[in-house]
DNA sequence: CTTCCGATATACT
DNA sequence: GTATATCGGAAGG
């Protein structure tokens, strides 16, 4: 880590290009609380409107909003009622591609990491989509925050480079369509990277008594 | 370790 | 009405 954010040129890619390299880097935000910092090792690639698992796929709605500007931007969604998650916009504005930051590991502020996720273990402060934004206090006020800006509270910078036969993919967790796509990036072997889970549809509430 | 389940905003039928 | 890019707690092994 070399305290550079990464540039905007970086997420202009393709978003399966940019998403393996992506891992190793490190998210960074900044609050009246204090600073922590993730180092990211476990993401997943959103292809817009042409993959069915994403959020862009039937379009443009008031939540995905910011999928359809610049690159390098956040997208922050709340979903089951109770969780945040977020990405980084990629590719050419329009492109509504977006990479989910799913897991990673606390390299500075543990403290107020673990104050925001009490109970947690250090190998789960950030394992997991929502808890990676539980431990970095980031909610619905980062969504379309521009992470390559120096200044800015919220950024993300260039890490240590990784041996190439670290990164390892598969299936993306939790989705129905697009199951066939390994779109799901991560670090060999490291303990923050979250578990696997397949898509399990909710059974119906019975109306038998 | 595992399975089951409830919480409930947002988008969709 | 139904489904979902999830999690934590309870209960079982």
């Amino acid at each position: 880590m070399d305290g550079t954010p990464l540039p905007r040129t970086f997420y202009d890619a393709p978003v399966e290009f940019v998403a393996p390299r992506l891992l190793g880097s490190v998210l960074v935000h900044t609050t009246v609380e204090g600073t922590v910092a993730v180092r990211l090792t476990e993401v997943e690639a959103y292809a817009g409107p042409r993959d069915p698992a994403s959020h862009a796929y039937r379009g443009q709605t008031g939540r995905n909003a910011v999928m359809f500007g610049p690159p390098g931007h956040t997208y922050v969604y709340f979903t089951y009622g109770m969780h945040h998650c977020v990405n980084l916009v990629c590719g050419p504005a329009g492109t509504a591609s977006g990479i989910l930051l799913r897991a990673g590991e606390i390299i500075a502020g543990h403290d107020l990491a673990a104050a925001r996720r009490p109970g947690a273990s250090a190998r789960d402060l950030a394992r997991g989509p929502a808890r990676l934004c539980k431990a970095l206090a980031i909610a619905r006020p980062e969504n379309g925050l521009d992470v390559c800006d120096p200044d800015g509270p919220l950024r993300v910078l260039r890490g240590d480079p990784l041996v190439p036969t670290a990164v390892r993919s598969g299936p993306r967790v939790g989705v129905n369509g697009g199951k066939d796509t390994p779109w799901r990036f991560w670090i060999d072997g490291d303990p923050t990277v979250s578990a696997y889970r397949p898509h399990v549809p909710k059974r119906r509430p019975s109306t038998r008594p």
